[in-house]
RNA sequence: GGAUAGGUGGCAGAGCGGUGAUGCGUGGGACUGCAGAUCCCAUCUAAUAGGGUUCAACUCCCUACCUAUCCUCCA
């Protein structure tokens, strides 16, 4: 398996540190505001990179954070008149939710920054021992002159780094590239004790604190969203091996592209944000998972409606031959199909940084195969197509669910039956109106010819 | 100004040093009680500009220009 690695800039070979074991973090949210399309994609497709690892044999630990106090969680709870700590549940609850939709559910384990306090007074204090931090008026920061390789990862050589024109100045860093380790808090701030007196964490001393505790001083992979290459990655690099004194923090780091809109970043910021919920009301999730992978990871893409209605179309499409396959009731034929090709061409796309786009590719091309030789097809051969869909499906969670077995499959079959005898006797208005009470209940009622499908909407 | 991705047909987007992927859209046809879906055909002097390498460049090299992101919180 190959991939790019933003440490180098390279794609390379991944090797993990521990055979097939691996340790991957990704950043998680600050959970103070709702979410949009751009986290929907950070997240969808490191779930799909998560699940395709363990398809391809790996032990995955796959760990993320969520930041639930912050600059921003403070402020936001002071204009909505409630405690840091209801808005940080409030959107922490939020956010869960919206990734349980989203078919994101390849984490092991959220780790919330508040639950670490001790672990990142513990680095802190270890990076005071050893001079990489120092104590000022309003907090402890890390001295970044004290880190030689600051500046790797993001290809920036730290003498370029501090215009100050659009930093405003904090008197009390010894340098302006400084970062906060713990900040000391100001009235009416949710803090905790420490040995600098009571405070909050730094943004990024929470992900230090969180990996080593889970995976040690250095663990495989590290993924993000590509804004947070710096400062942030840099940052984490910084404490860590500050601390470790090892060669890296992660082997590999991987990061994703953003969404815009019209042209400009999709940010809580600025405002021009799409939130989950809102698309999640226009499109399934099958749908949004489709958009955000059917493209290079690394690229940006523009949202629009053509983006989700061509991933309508597709998920659709795959859908249709999907169901037939699952629900194959009709006499088997006795073509062959050698799947064999589109299973590698996958596998080879996958393997290769992630290629989505062309997996997606390949899938549509064996539907269609699959589509147009379905009457003819061997019972081997539907079984083996199917296998490839469910593959296909394991990693990229764009296949619809089939309830091809329960109660409620004999009550809508039934139902179907009914209907089937009131249209040969061509009473078309009591069998339209049978399909139009079941499309309002959310089954999906098509008549193909004689065959008639039906499915749930998501 | 520095860094990182890019600039391909109406749009989205691959691959390849030498047969113009693929999807969406659009046009036409087939099928159909209706709705929906599907199928077939068509849609092309496509490569930001200018140099260079080569028998041959969209594909390699250089230059310019342009776009997005980062250099402040951000997925």
């Amino acid at each position: 398996m190959r991939f790019k690695n933003s440490l180098s800039g390279e794609i390379e070979e991944f090797r993990p540190l521990r055979g097939r074991r691996v340790n991957m973090y990704v950043c998680g949210p600050t959970v103070q505001e709702s979410f949009h399309i751009g986290h929907a994609r950070t997240y969808i497709i490191f779930d799909s990179i998560a699940k395709y690892l363990v398809s391809s044999g790996y032990s995955l630990f796959y760990l993320q954070n969520i930041t639930d106090i912050d600059d921003k969680i403070i402020k936001k709870a002071n204009e909505t008149d409630s405690s840091a700590l209801s808005v940080a549940e409030k959107y922490t609850m939020e956010y869960l939710s919206l990734m349980n939709s989203l078919r994101v559910d390849s984490i092991n384990l959220y780790a919330k920054a508040t639950e670490y306090i001790e672990e990142i007074i513990s680095q802190i204090s270890r990076l005071m021992e050893n001079g990489h931090a120092y104590s000022a008026g309003d907090g402890v920061y890390f001295n970044v002159r004290s880190f030689k390789d600051y500046g790797r990862l993001s290809n920036q050589r730290s003498e370029d780094l501090v215009s100050g024109t659009r930093v405003s100045e904090n008197t009390n860093k010894a340098d302006q590239k400084d970062f906060a380790l713990w900040k000391l808090q100001k009235p009416g701030e949710p803090a905790w004790d420490s040995p600098w007196g009571k405070g909050r964490p730094g943004w990024h001393i929470e992900d230090t604190a969180i990996t080593e505790t889970y995976f040690g001083q250095e663990y495989d992979i590290h993924g993000g969203g590509s804004d947070l290459i710096f400062p942030h990655h840099e940052a984490e690099i910084a404490q860590m091996r500050s601390i470790s004194g090892k060669e890296y923090l992660a082997r590999y780091w991987i990061h994703t592209g953003m969404v815009t809109l019209n042209g400009e970043k999709m940010s809580k910021s600025l405002g021009n944000f799409i939130t989950i919920s809102e698309l999640l009301k226009r499109y399934n999730p099958r749908e949004v998972r489709f958009a955000m992978l059917n493209g290079n990871y690394r690229s940006t893409i523009d949202f629009s409606e053509s983006l989700m209605e061509e991933a309508r179309k597709n998920t659709h499409y795959l859908d249709i031959i999907y169901r037939r396959l699952k629900n194959h009731n009709s006499a088997y034929g006795d073509l062959e199909i050698d799947v064999t090709p589109f299973r590698d061409g996958i596998k080879e796309a996958m393997d290769g940084d992630f290629n989505f786009r062309l997996a997606f590719r390949i899938i549509m091309d064996l539907a269609g195969k699959a589509y147009h030789d379905f009457p003819d097809l061997s019972k081997a051969s539907v079984d083996e197509i199917s296998s490839v869909f469910e593959w296909f499906n394991s990693f990229t969670g764009v296949l619809v669910h089939i309830e091809n077995s329960g109660v409620l499959k004999e009550a809508v079959d039934l139902i179907l039956d009914l209907r089937r005898r009131l249209r040969e006797e061509k009473n078309y208005a009591l069998s339209d109106l049978i399909r139009g009470r079941l499309m309002e209940a959310g089954i999906e009622v098509q008549d193909n010819g004689k065959q008639v499908e039906w499915w749930i909407r998501d």
